[in-house]
DNA sequence: ACGAGATTTAGAATAGTTCCAGACGAGCAT
DNA sequence: ATGCTCGTCTGGAACTATTCTAAATCTCGT
């Protein structure tokens, strides 16, 4: 999975990866680093910092900022929405048919959209 | 204005408001602290914090983060998206017509979406 | 004009992220 | 399999954006 996308398999990268396909949640960085350390070898702050970026270029995880603190990571890359809730702060995930807009397109005005996925604000599932 | 949210109306205030009220732009708090600092009485920077915060509360301003960077702050708070270029970064305005999406709505699984404004991923009229 | 309480201030403190220079190790060529 | 090369990892310092704190100041109802 890494070696097609050109990068190579490191220990550090197959961690952070697995960890971040095994979660729905939508992890920081922090997040991250607490998890893959959690009973084994330590992998240094910077590390994950690296890591991320280069999944992030490579595009096997997106990176994604909410108001409130710290980028988060999603590696379900395939086109979806994401609801922040306004009571917890959760992020969850919105399938794309559930708020029907194009994936890409061109507005009237002729710029270009090339949207992966849009930040909704709202409610989740427990605080609804 | 700030008097009809219930704010008291002190310098610092009319300052930071007109100055995001009169550019289309899309300023960090360092962009504000910089241009009212321009050719007069100091602002904090702490101030600058408070005075976006009690905006922002007031829903005078709305604040948006973009994954590079610093929070950036915008008066204009009718329902619009905002489009984040991603060859030169700026962020621009996107009328609400020009994106079909329902402004709120609840979700077929019946998560509530209040969404105010939808980051979109694209291409800048000038960059285009 | 006065007083209560909200607001501002400067600077220190914190959180998140990046930079650095050197050590290390993956994978190609042999 | 072995050596080499360069991409990757590391710890720590540095940096940037933001928040905190405690005291000074100012707005506005009375």
């Amino acid at each position: 999975m890494l070696r097609a996308r050109g990068l190579r398999v490191t220990e550090p990268r197959v961690a952070v990866l697995s960890y971040l396909a095994s979660t729905s949640r939508h992890p920081t960085a922090e997040d991250v680093e607490t998890a893959v350390n959690a009973g084994g070898p330590v992998l240094s702050r910077a590390s994950v910092y690296n890591v991320l970026h280069s999944l992030a270029r490579a595009g096997l995880v997106v990176g994604m900022s909410v108001k409130d603190g710290a980028t988060r990571y999603d590696a379900h890359v395939a086109p979806h929405h994401h609801l922040v809730c306004q009571a917890c702060g959760r992020v969850e995930d919105v399938a794309w048919q559930d708020f029907g807009v194009a994936e890409r397109g061109v507005l009237p005005d002729g710029r270009t959209v090339r949207a992966l996925a849009l930040t909704l604000d709202g409610v989740c599932s427990d605080c609804g």
